[in-house]
DNA sequence: CACGCTCATTAGCTTAGCTAATAAGCCTGG
DNA sequence: CCAGGCTTATTAGCTAAGCTAATGAGCGTG
């Protein structure tokens, strides 16, 4: 490839890049009026099932009363349940609720239909490029 | 290329991605304390030299209040000065201030660390993609 | 030259993040 | 077997970052 950048200049559009998409990511927020982090911490709790706070924000990467804020809004519209632990007293269980699975489910069908509409406009070979890039900032975001 | 994701799947997972590794960067903040958004900003002045509020608002895609608290900020610290605009009262042009400027270098030279650290342990296949993939991700946040 | 537009700012709100402090529950060493 | 120390969750209180609506100054045109 002759895409040749300093690993300067790389690592400074990266973090511009993200900090450009990012708020434009936060700018869609239409079915549900859920916002993105609520919609990330959602997910977390489907995919990863029953995560007491503590996991929960360990996965998203804050810090616990942070979480404690966004499972309040969460709650709050009914999307997530809370089960006492079964042996420890301290802990709670939260997972999502049957409405929390629907409205997932709702967002899959019309899931992000800002940025899908966007990759569905590049090539097969620049989707490529981001299927394997999003891998990598992931693995850059787990540390 | 092997990889093939459902379009849904890459843009849940790239939305994802996308959210966690921006709180990530924005944890790292060492260097003369500006954030991310800060920082975005006054690059952005360095690149375009000077730039009345809204022409700055719109290069960041933020709206003009927004941009006029995040001025304030940078103004507080010296880092941006105003001239009255030439021809027309209303506006006012933005600049880096020579201390501006330095902080920029300072930056330049222990700029992002963290990021930089992280793209440094990569292979030189996958720093490619992810130079490829910022040119994209810019793309996608340009509109 | 009055009216309507643009620009920047102010006011006031929400979300999203942080640290420090608190209260409850767990567990272990003497 | 219980006192003290750790862990968990939450509360309190702060800052940053974003938004919309409203305001006031200045421009420009019919």
């Amino acid at each position: 490839m002759v895409t040749q950048a300093s690993p300067e200049e790389l690592t400074e559009r990266l973090r511009d890049a993200i900090t450009r998409l990012n708020r434009r990511l936060r700018q869609e927020r239409p079915v549900g009026d859920l916002t993105v982090t609520q919609l990330s911490a959602l997910t977390s709790l489907r995919i990863g099932g029953a995560l007491t706070p503590r996991e929960l924000s360990e996965a998203e990467r804050v810090q616990p009363p942070t979480m404690t804020k966004i499972v309040a809004k969460l709650e709050e519209r009914g999307l997530i349940s809370r089960t006492p632990h079964p042996t420890d007293g301290r802990q709670v269980l939260l997972s999502p609720s049957e409405q929390g699975l629907a409205v997932l489910e709702d967002y899959q069908r019309v899931r992000d239909e800002w940025l899908a509409g966007k990759l569905a406009g590049f090539t097969a070979q620049e989707r490529d490029t981001v299927v394997r890039a999003a891998a990598l900032l992931e693995r850059l975001a787990r540390d």
